[in-house]
RNA sequence: GCCCCCAUCGUCUAGAGGCCUAGGACACCUCCCUUUCACGGAGGCGACAGGGGUUCGAAUCCCCUUGGGGGUACCA
């Protein structure tokens, strides 16, 4: 960590999402590396809106985006910045680079410069900005001016700077200053007397800078920018932070993630069913490696004691949906039936299940949903596969042509019928025990001259619907308790 | 086109010159448990992109090739 922090300021890490759309998974990918490494250091973890596109930011997104990051536990410090209520701050900033001669304006109209880079494109060349108005004199100006022209504002880079820094994750790093695309806007367009709409590059410094952020940690698409950010540091005369660039979730084809993959907001995967635990616990291990012995199964909190940008990979990771699955079934189970219990019943009552009131109060007994749940468990991959699979018990399920052809199979109803006549004579409050249900299916099998295993796959079909489900005696006794068992059974004979 | 980055099983990864006959996880296959499915347990299949160096020794260091990705806005 010593190389990681510097010893002179205390860590400070943002996220810095724009409300254009809904929480993205890259974005809380990058908001764990953010939330972990701020947390591992004992530093400050915050959060700033970046809402300066007035046209795609809406307020919508931003409340989806902060109640994804609560969700997942990614707790920020302190209010979140909204950046676009700092735009005197921004002017201010462009008016100091303005006053110090490293930005000036650039009076080319659009049709100039698509006309410039069509040029470019036709000699092969890379598409960039001439600087043609770099070096304007007052009588250009005006006559710019005169003849009604507006202007956005440019900084200045220099071709013959080369910007180094060195990167939490990927060591040295070098650009040249010919590479960044001529001299960059950091003002939209306004007449010349005005400063137009600040952008990104110049916003995001002033804002980092005037937060303290010790750290810059985010996606390796924004290397490229991180170059132009330090020129800006540098005229600003602002001391520049860390940076650490990771790398980015990829889809099946190996692309960067986008919207277009289908699935890709918080708010999305939490309505399928996942779990705040497991989606953080692999979006950690998507480019970050626990250290030896530790497991790929753990809390946010674990990962942050043993957070280090060391153990970042700087290859992309493709985004796998079979181990995201096997994680939240890891995650579901070990809460433990109770706390999955907790979860399941609004979901439950959403389908008017096992609500106090029920028209069969036993649906509504915590210790018999307790033990539905603990049945259900292990075959639960998703939340709401717990509602699915909990139907059965609170609903007479039809039967599928599996449990039909079953139930057409020879001895299945002379043993239902038997194991009918067994239970008619039980009384339904009284529970039955395992081992009483096991010596019931024995007797009845016994009694109708069929192997036992005639009378499981029948009642299974008779109970359930089909020939496939959880342990059938656990079955039995808990819809044997909601009397439910025998109508079922009657229902097929 | 130009610039930058990256490269170990199908996927996520361990590996920082000898510990590697390359380890783990997911997926897949087999068996066990279970008269179903799942869970769980035990096995199995399966990778250092290619070529040159450096070195006594290279998955690890260097170079080239190839492949992949990102960026190239008056978006963020």
């Amino acid at each position: 960590m010593a190389a990681e922090a510097n010893p002179r300021r205390a860590i400070r890490v943002r996220l810095a999402p724009s409300p254009t759309g809904t929480l993205h998974i890259g974005t809380a990918r990058t908001a764990v590396f953010n939330w972990l490494f701020a947390r591992h250091c004992g530093g400050s973890f915050l959060l700033r809106i970046e809402d300066t596109d007035k046209e795609r930011s809406k307020p919508e997104y931003t409340s989806n985006i902060l109640e994804g990051l609560q969700w997942l536990g990614l707790h920020w410090d302190g209010d979140p910045v909204i950046q676009s209520e700092r735009v005197e701050l921004h002017r201010a900033a462009i008016q100091q680079l303005l006053d110090s001669g490293h930005a000036y304006r650039c009076y080319a109209c659009e049709a100039e410069l698509t006309a410039m880079r069509e040029q470019q494109a036709a000699s092969k060349q890379a598409p960039r900005y001439d600087n043609r108005h770099r070096d304007l004199t007052p009588e250009q100006e005006q006559a710019f001016i005169a003849e009604g022209r507006e202007a956005v504002i440019r900084f200045r880079i220099d071709d013959s700077r080369t910007i180094s820094w060195s990167d939490l994750v990927r060591g040295d790093m070098r650009w040249s200053g010919s590479d960044l695309g001529g001299d960059m806007v950091i003002a939209r367009r306004a007449p010349a007397d005005q400063i137009g709409d600040p952008l990104y590059n110049l916003v995001v410094v002033v804002d980092d800078a005037a937060m303290a952020i010790s750290h810059v940690i985010r996606g390796e698409d924004h290397i490229a920018n991180t170059a132009k950010q330090l020129l800006l540091y540098e005229a600003l005369g602002h001391p520049a932070p860390l940076f650490a660039h990771t790398p980015l979730i990829l889809n099946k084809e190996g692309k960067k993630l986008s919207k277009r993959d289908g699935v890709t907001s918080i708010s999305d995967f939490r309505a399928m069913g996942y779990t705040a635990g497991a989606l953080a616990n692999y979006m950690t291990l998507l480019g970050w490696s626990p250290p030896e012995g530790m497991g790929e199964r753990f809390s946010l909190k674990e990962a942050a004691a043993a957070f280090s940008f060391a153990r970042v990979n700087k290859a992309g990771a493709r985004f796998d949906w079979d181990k995201l699955n096997w994680l939240n079934g890891q995650v579901l189970r070990e809460q433990g039936a109770a706390a999955l219990r907790e979860q399941l019943l609004p979901l439950w009552a959403a389908r008017s299940w096992g609500q106090p009131g029920a028209a069969n109060p036993v649906h509504a007994d915590p210790a018999w949903q307790l033990e539905l749940v603990d049945l259900l468990a292990p075959s639960l991959t998703l939340l709401a596969d717990g509602v699915d699979q909990a139907e059965p018990f609170f609903e007479r399920p039809p039967l599928n042509t599996a449990a039909e052809g079953q139930l057409a199979a020879e001895g299945a109803l002379p043993s239902l019928t038997a194991l009918a006549t067994a239970l008619e004579a039980r009384d339904p409050a009284e529970t039955l025990s395992a081992d009483q249900a096991q010596a019931l299916l024995g007797e009845a099998a016994g009694a109708a001259g069929v192997k036992k295993g005639v009378i499981m796959k029948s009642l299974r079909a008779a109970l359930l619907g089909s020939l496939q489900g959880p342990d059938l005696l656990t079955t039995l006794r808990l819809l044997q308790r909601s009397g439910d068992a025998l109508p079922r059974i009657q229902r097929c004979l």
